[in-house]
DNA sequence: TGAGTATATGTAAATATTTACTTACTTTAA
DNA sequence: TTAAAGTAAGTAAATATTTACATATACTCA
C-alpha cells in the first residue's frame, strides 16, 4: 500500500490531471510546480526527481485497481456479477475522475525508465491474474463457458476495456463511458456465459 | 496515399525504429539523424519539422492498416475468414516489423499536437468501421450471432489485437506472438460465431 | 509562559544539458 | 552548371535539478 503525504498527494493528483489535458510532454516540473501552485524548487522538497513522481502515479493507479478487484475477488457474487461490478466500477471511477483514463495510455510510455516499465509489467500481470481467477472459478461452476482458455476470456474482457476508456479519453469524452461501456459488458457477457 | 521520397522512407522508418526501442521521449532530432547516418540539419532537408516526421509515421502506420483492411474486406472470403485473414495479417507484419507494435501506444501519446490527435482518431474510426462491415456482413449471412451490435463485437477483436500486440511490446517479445494470437482468434471465432 | 531552536516547506536564481531548428557554406550528381 | 543533399556551427528556449537563503510552524525546556 503506498503512503504518500497530502503534499505528495496534492502533487501527484496534479500530475494525472497535466497528463489528462496536456499529454506526458507536457508533463515538466515547471508545469507541474505552476499547477500545484509552487515553484519548482518546491517539488523537490516531496519527491527526489521526476520519475519518482511517476512511479507515484503507478502506485496511486495501481492501489486504486487493486483496492477495486481483490475486494471484489473475495466477495460472495458469481463470477459474471464480480465481472459485471468490476465493469460497472471502472466505468464509475473513470467517470469521477477522468484524468484517470490518461494514465492507461501513459502505462504504455514509460518505457524509457527500466523502474517504470517494470512497474507497469507488473500491474498489467496482476490485473490479467485476477480477471483470470474470477474466470477460473466462473467456469467450475458452470456459469461461464469452458471451451474457451481463461487467459484468452481475460485478455478479451481487459481489452474491451482499455479499448473503451481510450477511446472515450481520445475522442474527448463525447459519449456515455458508464452507458456504452455497460453495452459493451452485456455483449461480453453472452460471448462468455454458459 | 501517403507518398514519400526514398530519403523520407528511411527517416520514418529510422524514428519507427528508434520509438520501439527507446520511446518516443528519446525521438529526438539528434538521436534520429545518428540513427540515418546524417546530421540534424539534413533531416531538415527532408522535413520542414518534427511533427511532420510524426505525421509521417501515422501515415505510413495508416496506410500499412488500410492496405491490409481493405483489401481484405472487398475478397470474396465468409465473415469468419476475413476476421481471421485480419488477425494473421496483423501479427505477421508485426512479427517481421517489431517496431510497429511500438506505434500502437505511441498513437495514443500524440495527443500533445492538435494535428497529430485528429490524424489518430482518424485512423481509430477507421479500423473500427471496417471490422463493424465484415461483422454486419456475416451477421446478413447467417454466420456470426446477431444479438450483439456489431459496434460492440468489433470493439472486442480490435481490443483484443491491440492488448495483446501491446503485451507482446512491453514483455520483450517474450511470446510467440502469431501463436498466442490465432489461439485468441480461435476463442473470439467461438464467441461469435453462430 | 516565552525565548530559543530545529524542522519542514517555501523562494528566486543559477546550473549544465538538451531541445528543435537555422544559417552559411560545401559536396555530389544529373 | 545547377539543384538537391549534406555539413559544421550556431541559435534561443526549455529541461531537470541544485543552490543559498527565507519563513513559518512546532517543540524544548528554563
Amino acid at each position: 500500500m503506498a503512503s504518500f503525504t497530502n503534499k505528495q498527494q496534492k502533487i501527484i493528483d496534479a500530475a494525472i490531471e497535466l497528463i489528462a489535458s496536456e499529454g506526458i510532454q507536457n508533463l515538466t516540473i515547471k508545469n507541474l510546480s505552476a499547477r500545484v501552485g509552487v515553484t519548482e524548487g518546491a517539488i523537490y522538497r516531496h519527491f527526489k526527481s521526476k520519475v519518482d513522481i511517476l512511479l507515484g502515479i503507478l502506485e496511486i493507479f495501481k492501489d486504486s485497481k487493486n483496492h477495486l478487484l481483490e475486494n471484489i475477488a473475495a466477495k460472495d457474487f458469481s463470477a459474471i456479477e464480480k465481472l459485471e461490478i468490476i465493469f460497472r466500477e471502472h466505468f464509475e471511477q473513470f467517470s469521477i475522475k477522468p484524468a484517470l483514463a490518461a494514465i492507461i495510455f501513459a502505462e504504455e510510455i514509460f518505457q524509457n525508465n527500466k523502474t517504470l516499465a517494470e512497474s507497469i509489467v507488473s500491474i498489467m500481470k496482476a490485473n490479467q491474474e485476477i480477471i483470470e481467477k474470477i474466470v477460473e472459478e466462473g467456469q467450475i461452476r458452470d456459469e461461464i463457458r469452458t471451451d474457451m482458455a481463461p487467459e484468452q476470456i481475460a485478455l478479451v474482457i481487459l481489452g474491451a476495456i482499455r479499448l473503451i476508456v481510450a477511446k472515450w479519453h481520445l475522442f474527448g469524452h463525447n459519449f456515455d463511458l458508464q452507458k456504452k461501456g455497460m453495452a459493451l459488458f452485456l455483449s461480453i457477457k453472452k460471448m462468455i456465459a454458459n
